[in-house]
DNA sequence: CTCTATCTGCAAATTGTTTGCATTTACATT
DNA sequence: AATGTAAATGCAAACAATTTGCAGATAGAG
């Protein structure tokens, strides 16, 4: 709660009620939520809130670097806390459910990238696809 | 050419004169093309050919595996040919231009992901970002 | 308390993608 | 080669996610 207010006063930008509520939205979330999700839950704390505010919230946040921006290929995007752990998720193909799972192996691939293509390397983005232990055998 | 012909008799989808426009499309371009990019090439081809057509065929071909699915976070996908030959993209955060690198670390992944959440793997999504040579002075 | 830049809500515009339906076409069969 | 039919296409319209323009509201510095 305090994080909020700090960040706020460190970003310079304002803190206005409906930003509050998003972000802390954001941080009880477990799982990653939609922009109509964050937007249905900011109702609840704040009834006139409108999705535009949802969007241009978002916007903000990453860019400070707050969120993470998910796509599971279904035309939409997921948002989630850009904590300082690392991890990625694994997503369901049946059910579409996603876990975290710890640990990373990019870091050790970034020297061959480098030597491929001199970029300088800033982040990556990964996700693994499967079937959890329920969907197993439906499908 | 005898490929396009070949994978239309094996899968017992007709061959028309769109489809093959569009599977010549993507096995052609070096880079990977996003629907409406496909569309406009398509054009010059069979200049009667509507984006309509350009969507089933992707989902048509990406149904057999035939195309990936690339999300760059502009709210809209690419595609490209599903080679044999396993690799990821680098993408320039600058000029957004995209590079291909050989190799891939995540099947070193894929037994600690199996130990947490007990999935069946079947696949997964890696990009990386960066900035490209020419873009690491000007930002 | 006041002032002003910043932020919000609303409605409408945009953009990417999908759907319904009448017409056309590929191609198996004669 | 001609025919019949299921499958594919084009068009227009529907959808869904996201963005934009603008007038009114508000946070927070002074």
């Amino acid at each position: 709660m305090n994080d909020i207010k700090d960040f706020f006063a460190a970003s310079g930008c304002k803190m206005t009620k409906q930003r509050k509520a998003i972000l802390e939205i954001l941080m009880d979330s477990r799982t990653c939520l939609s922009a109509e999700e964050i937007f249905i839950k900011a109702k609840n704390i704040n009834p006139n809130i409108c999705l535009t505010t949802v969007y241009r919230t978002i916007e903000l946040l990453a860019s400070y670097r707050m969120l993470n921006k998910i796509d599971i290929g279904d035309n939409k995007y997921r948002y989630e806390i850009n904590s300082n752990t690392h991890y990625h998720h694994i997503i369901c193909m049946g059910c579409k459910k996603m876990f975290k799972v710890q640990g990373c192996p990019v870091p050790d691939f970034e020297s061959s990238i480098r030597a491929q293509t001199k970029f300088k390397i800033i982040g990556h983005r990964l996700e693994v696809y499967g079937y959890c232990p329920e969907c197993q055998g439906t499908v």
